[in-house]
DNA sequence: CGTAGTCTTGAGTATCCTCAACGAGGGTGG
DNA sequence: CCACCCTCGTTGAGGATACTCAAGACTACG
């Protein structure tokens, strides 16, 4: 089944109803788990080729909606998807290598969030979507969602991340064209190596102290 | 292959030598991310039950030390791992579901660092360490792993982690027998559903500002 | 043109980190 | 047996960072 939805539509609502995988064909999403207060944390966006439907029994506890306008996702039944699994070896593969690809990216997000100040976790996540992006120039990165889901997604407030752009911006590490398309200049000249740029980068965040 | 290990000894070095799968039988082990500054992150505590080895190609960057003496491991070889997941159904689905469990675990590792304060960080960590436990009575919780161990865990700094465990304290929320069992008053009276738990136990640690 | 939403910047406060010191427990050697 | 060293855990003081509250630009849209 393949639906379009709007900017900031729910795709998937959290709780048991959630039986389906979502694959998203274009435009973008983002994994949302509301806590009792309604404070809001963003576990993943979702870019076109990612998927979301395993994790078990704890995926009811989240939500997920579309950022851009329009999302085009493909929604099938949890279990007609094993079911392929069972039958398919290359369909299993392929599912297999969607879950080490989400668990990756979660590994690889918690040691973002173990950043200490928060233009350390915010280039970080500017390369991280540098990576995940299809564009041939890496250094370019289009940013599709709003600053109040960096902020959820980077567990610090707004103005801090407004802040952290103006830190970089300062810094001479990233320049904005507009508040949605940067461009990573600490990746300029650097190894497209993921520890290589990291390192790199957090020494260039470590001097950052005005 | 059964190995056994003695406290902070290396059990899988991090680099490209690894490609063994490691199954944790008895004690305690921990996954560490070394930055390039010297700082460590652990990503996961490994109990008697959970296993290490899947992960792609990033698996590299990570080492995995004892913390507990004696303990044992199994390791094998990922390719062996691998075709016995190719040949045999049980086998697969075994694997499938650790690898589940993993995702599982991160995603909710990332919800606990999203958390604000300190305390609302390490209660979060002692109720997870509570639901992972064998133990019959949920509410006692043995901590193996030192309090460094915690701050790299939750990504603070060890003197947040004595002074959050006071604040507990001084709440009745925890008490201590030791510094390292730990009874969750918090639990007490709380159904044991996850999402009940969380809440509740955000709910107290909203009331702790002195 | 007004409204709503987003992004940015400022001021004040709270939290956490760093540095430092101290006490408790375990192992070793005199 | 006790002194010594080492690690671990705790507590205090000072400073840096991020959050909250508040207000002001910019954009999109009716």
């Amino acid at each position: 089944v393949t639906r379009s939805f709007r900017s900031n539509e729910e795709i998937y609502p959290g709780g048991d109803s959630a039986r389906d995988w979502v694959f998203v064909v274009s435009g973008a999403a983002r994994t949302c788990h509301y806590l009792s207060d309604g404070r809001r944390r963003i576990l993943d966006f979702l870019l076109p080729g990612n998927c979301f439907g395993f994790g078990g029994h704890d995926i009811r506890h989240f939500a997920v909606e579309a950022i851009l306008e329009p999302t085009v996702v493909c929604t099938f039944p949890r279990a007609l998807v094993e079911r392929a699994g069972a039958d398919h070896r290359a369909m299993r593969e392929s599912i297999h290598a969607m879950a080490l690809e989400s668990l990756t990216r979660a590994q690889s997000r918690i040691i973002t969030l173990g950043r200490v100040t928060a233009p350390e976790k915010l280039l970080a996540f500017l390369v991280e979507l540098s990576q995940r992006s299809i564009r041939e120039d890496r250094t370019l990165v289009s940013l599709p969602m709003s600053r109040y889901d960096i902020a959820d997604y980077l567990a610090i407030s707004v103005e801090t991340v407004s802040r952290a752009f103006a830190t970089l911006k300062r810094c001479g590490l990233v320049h904005l064209t507009d508040s949605h398309h940067v461009h990573l200049a600490a990746l300029s000249g650097v190894k497209p190596s993921e520890d290589e740029s990291r390192s790199s980068a957090h020494e260039f965040a470590l001097s950052m102290n005005d």
